[in-house]
DNA sequence: TCAGCATGGTTTCATCTGCAACGATTTGTT
DNA sequence: AACAAATCGTTGCAGATGAAACCATGCTGA
């Protein structure tokens, strides 16, 4: 049996909104959480979501594993720093590199809220049967390999 | 076996995230085309889909099968008429409502970029074994229909 | 009829975002 | 050492975006 993905133009040539359309809905339920609770944007919670489970990162570590460019990760530390979630100070080996760390309150406010977020992400994943979470997890691997920015 | 999204905190934690990151990827990979030779952004190539392949729409048809709200499809179809790519006109039937219809130049230029978009987005499921590609497209539609925005 | 209310589309405003420029620092080359 | 090039983080700016306000039109019920 041939993918469906190609019986019609019209499917292939909407996927891409489609997934884009669900990638958005799925983040919204979430981003409902620690935007209500703590007024933290996405990029922020990714941020504190790094940071509290390291003692300290680079802008470098941070950058690649968040995968937000350097501007996007400037802005949203900034903006945990000015909260007082985090702190930022320059390296001691490179000067123009920055180190971060979670301060004891922001800690505090990620595990106050971790489990709300996960709950919600549950919510959503449980409502969807073993197979499909399954095809979801095993697709989206495959197209992050397929779809890299070069 | 239990679906290894499950096995990690990290992991299913982190799933939105590459959720968002693949989509992105993907549909940069497709605006690439229309951005540069047409100027036209995400919301206006589908507009511009949608009605090269009919010969006209109401707002409400375009703002249900392109899944934008009503203020994306009216700054969307604005720009379009600007390029000369569409029209709009006030219906006989209800006057707040408006038809939209290609220009001849709107098919033109919808005709020849079309093929390209496609092969673009062929490029990469192409990339992706046909089992994967399966895969994606379950997981995508399970997922739209729990995630609704409620 | 006409007074409310609902609907469709646009605009306004405040915010966000991406890109490029910039200053500071480090690295590499001679 | 000294200069050029690369790297890192921040900022300025111009365009995009979302939410709410707004205006015009249509509908409903007395």
């Amino acid at each position: 049996m041939l993918n469906y993905l190609w019986q019609s133009m019209q499917l292939d040539s909407f996927f891409p909104y489609r997934l884009a359309v669900a990638s958005e809905a799925f983040s919204r339920n979430l981003t409902d959480v620690y935007e209500r609770e703590l007024g933290l944007s996405r990029e922020e919670w990714r941020l504190l979501f790094l940071l509290a489970n390291a003692k300290s990162m680079t802008s470098l570590d941070l950058a690649h594993r968040s995968t937000l460019d350097k501007v996007q990760v400037s802005r949203a530390a900034k903006r945990l720093d000015e909260k007082g979630l985090i702190v930022r100070e320059i390296s001691d080996e490179d000067r123009r590199i920055r180190v971060y760390r979670c301060t004891p309150e922001g800690v505090r406010q990620f595990q106050h809220l971790e489990p709300k977020v996960q709950e919600r992400a549950n919510r959503m994943l449980d409502a969807m049967s073993p197979e499909d979470r399954e095809a979801l997890e095993k697709g989206i691997s495959a197209l992050m390999k397929v779809a890299k920015t070069n």
